[in-house]
DNA sequence: TAGATTGTTAATCGATTAACAATC
DNA sequence: TAGATTGTTAATCGATTAACAATC
């Protein structure tokens, strides 16, 4: 299976987003290997897990060692498409969408945020950073002009469908849906909830369940 | 199974969110009654998931006419505490912590935000809505006098670890991590990652694998 | 009644874990 | 060498789907 990059399974990318945090913190601290054990009780995970997993890389650990550091992290940069850059529109100039398009956590990982919009006329000319907010109508000139590959939803629940629509039509090739909303998109598009507020709702049900115990 | 409250997996719990979501707006709509084929296309699942889905619920449908709407609601709302208010806390008062504590919708779903706090003295005393950001010294204080049960975490990864612990031995119940770092708490505490950034990765692997087709 | 839809059991599918030979 | 750790196969576990009797 080495270096059969694609067609991973969802839950493997889930973790491999895991591994790369955590070498890339390792790499910080100067550690130079790493064995899937360390990787699993850091994790809360199986040593097992951990190796299945990262066969599906391009790279392999030594016996008795385990994983090179910096090469381990490099495979899963590779792997993710961490070391791409993307261009990002927010669609959506509410505290959210503008938190987003400032959060230099993104830049950082080549996200770089390339527009934000609103249909409000009162947010519309505000400066967010160095963007100024924008017409809806202007969007799908500007996905096409700046090649933008990802669309971030901050919009509420009732807008959502149509603004990912729109994004669609105008070449999006990825939808981060922040809305506590399903959305359909053709198969070529992928659409992954950001679930923040469904993610509350499950504290909120491990919380209940906790105390009945 | 009818009824039995705890202990559903967490996949289940995941889609009891996106039901419950599915079924106010239609009940908005003046719906009356769906089934679970319905559901199921609209969320992109099958009917024989949400119908085993639903038997955990507290709440029957009826053969031929499906789940009645409102009913289906109440019974998501319980099962998932909607019903309840929250006291949570936010930690960090960046862009996305700030964006957090001011997001609408939070309220709306009975989290209600009572404070926000932040370890940059140049942050400390700005206003943000109705609160003002306050030092990570009242933090232990605060939690135990407004009986917060939820913490959101939207701190650098460096600092994730200690504030957790922080919250942690304050008595929070439940931990909504915003950095891409792996927080390790004791059983009784809930963690649960918002992943956006992680999100984001996931998509940047799904569109160069889609192009790589 | 006939038809449609539930609730549930059984079958399938996929993901995680255990085990161990290979190996450094 | 002896011991530790990988990579991988097989076994287990759990979740999804199919199927269908019960039922309205």
């Amino acid at each position: 299976m080495k270096g059969d990059s694609s067609h991973l399974p969802r839950s493997v990318i889930g973790r491999l987003t895991k591994y790369l945090a955590l070498v890339q913190d390792l790499c910080g601290e100067g550690v130079e290997w790493v064995s899937s054990h360390e990787i699993a009780d850091s994790l809360g995970l199986t040593s097992s897990t951990v190796r299945q997993d990262l066969s599906h890389l391009d790279f392999s650990g030594i016996s008795k060692r385990g994983y090179k550091a910096a090469g381990l992290r490099e495979a899963l940069v590779q792997e993710l498409g961490a070391d791409t850059t993307w261009s990002v529109v927010v669609v959506g100039a509410g505290n959210l969408g503008r938190a987003l398009a400032l959060h230099e956590e993104f830049a950082r990982r080549g996200f770089n945020i390339r527009g934000i919009f609103d249909s409000d006329s009162r947010k519309i000319g505000r400066r967010v950073g160095a963007l100024t907010v924008r017409s809806m109508r202007d969007l799908p000139n500007a996905v096409r002009r700046t090649k933008a590959e990802i669309g971030i939803l901050a919009v509420p629940p009732s807008a959502a469908q149509g603004v990912a629509d729109l994004l669609i039509a105008s070449g999006i090739k990825g939808v981060l849906n922040l809305a506590l909303t399903h959305i359909t998109a053709p198969k070529r598009v992928t659409v992954i909830d950001a679930r923040i507020v469904a993610s509350l709702l499950e504290l909120s049900h491990a919380i209940r369940t906790a105390q009945a115990e």
